[in-house]
This record gives structure tokens, C-alpha cells and sequence, in this order.
DNA sequence: GTGTTTGCAAAGTGTTTGCAATTTA
DNA sequence: TAAATTGCAAACACTTTGCAAACAC
């Protein structure tokens, strides 16, 4: 009996974006997955990782978002020009966000549904529609 | 017979908003306003403003957009973490963004159709709706 | 060993701010 | 002339980059 059986689960996330499972990398993918569905920035991620005494610096955090970004393993969510929100839900949906608190969060269920959605202009492709529910008080 | 006409329209915009018609926020106004819909940022518009032979800092064309916004003239557009875009079209709607080449425009008539939209969480109210069509190629 | 990853510090980008000088009403 | 506005330069917040040292395979 080993520790290494709770890592798995990261460990192949990892394993399967041929990303070497790196110290920091295993620890900030396991603030991000292990814990539900989030929505972090950096500087919350870097924060986070201090706190739980993980050693990383704030480069390699937004390294690592990009690299598991780019794997599909997060969404990038852009909501507020200056900071980029990280989802680790990376299926279609989409959010309520709070521009007072800065707190973004998903929209429970597939509850939405965008209708009549007009065919991208010519020769361009529909790449993802984003909603964002701006709420307030 | 003067040439003070055709800015009437513009100068009737500043006034209702309680805002000084100055040399720089007539200019810029003219500029927002006297093409149909744009949807420009800050650089976009001080250039613009540079080309046309207006003497301009970026400062005050930050502040501009900013009372022009706060006065509902125009409205704030988030798509792309890192800048914002002003969309001179206040009525509800939407937009495309591609993402390669930074240009966003609106999706025209009124063909979107948010459905099903989820109330706000308890105490908060639903501020704005936006959605994004992210177009690629 | 070899190529990848990390951390630091510096640079970059877009935006905001403080304040003296200028302009408007 | 009193209050609002402007422009500059400095400060800011967030993000990216270059490169030597450390690490994974």
C-alpha cells in the first residue's frame, strides 16, 4: 500500500496531455481537480498553492493553466478585461458572473439555451458561444 | 449660415448627458457617433482620433469612454481578457468576436433568442445578458 | 545524458491616477 | 473666477518572456 493511489485519477489527466507529472504541476492539478467544479484565476491558483505550502511561482501557474488550457483539461472564461477566469468544467455551459465580488459560476444544468443563432458570416466557423449572465447586488 | 449644423446632433448628445462639450470630447463624439455602429478600443479610437488631426492624449480618451459609458452613450464590451471594447450600439444585442483578427461586430436584427435563462441567485438581481459568438478561420 | 520544466527578474500591455496647467461656463 | 477638463508622467495590475539552474525520463 502506497500514497500514490489518490494521485491516479491526476496522474493520468497528466499522463494523457503528455505533460510530465512534475511536483508542481501534480499539485496544482490537484487544487483544480480535486475539489468539484472551479473558477480560478492565477492569482487565486498561486495563492491557493502557498497556502497549502506548495512552492511555485506565479510564472509557472500561469504556464501550467496555458499548457492544461491548451490539453482541454480547463476553459479559458473571459469576463472582466484585466484577468482571465480558469473553469475546470470544460463542458458546454455557461455562467452567472458577479462584477462586485468578482465571483463567477456556472449556470446549473443545461437550463440555457441560445435559439436562432445566425450562421457565422462567410467562410468563418462558429467556435464556441460564451453566455454571461452579469448579476448584480 | 454657420458650420455649427452638422455637430448639433453630437453637441445635443453631450448636453443631455450633462457633459462639456470641450474641443476633445466633441471630436471624439463625432468620431463614435457619426459612423453607425463601431465597436472600438481606447487605442483604436485614440489613433483614429491621432489620423484625424485631433490633439488627444490616450488619458483623456480613457476618461471619455468611461463618461460616455457611465452616461449610457455607449457600452463596455468584454471578449478579450487584456482590453476592453466600446460598442457606440446601446440597445440589446449581440456579438461576434474572432478572436484572430480582434474585430467584433454585432449579430444583426434581433435573432438570438436566450432561452430558458435561470433566475439570479437569491438576493441578486440579472444586470445584462451577454453573449459571445467566438468565430474562427 | 538529453530534453523539459522551473523560477526569477525584467519587460510588456492595457489601464488608471495625481496634479499642475488649461479651458469652459 | 470657480469648477471642470486636460495632458503628462508615473504608477498599476496582470501577463509574458529570456535564460540559467533544476528536474524527469
Amino acid at each position: 500500500m502506497t500514497h500514490i493511489r489518490p494521485y491516479t485519477q491526476v496522474l493520468d489527466r497528466l499522463r494523457n496531455a503528455a505533460l510530465r507529472p512534475t511536483r508542481q504541476r501534480l499539485a496544482l492539478a490537484r487544487i483544480l481537480f480535486e475539489h468539484g467544479d472551479r473558477h480560478l484565476t492565477a492569482e487565486h491558483l498561486h495563492t491557493e498553492a502557498l497556502q497549502a505550502g506548495i512552492r511555485v511561482s506565479l510564472a509557472t501557474v500561469y504556464n501550467t493553466l496555458h499548457q492544461f488550457t491548451a490539453a482541454g483539461l480547463l476553459r479559458e472564461i473571459v469576463v472582466d478585461a484585466g484577468r482571465s477566469y480558469f473553469d475546470t468544467n470544460t463542458s458546454v455551459h455557461h455562467h452567472f458572473f458577479n462584477e462586485r465580488t468578482g465571483v463567477l459560476e456556472d449556470i446549473p444544468g443545461g437550463d440555457i439555451v441560445v435559439d436562432r443563432l445566425p450562421a457565422a458570416p462567410p467562410g468563418m466557423t462558429i467556435k464556441r458561444v460564451d453566455v454571461i449572465v452579469r448579476i448584480d447586488r
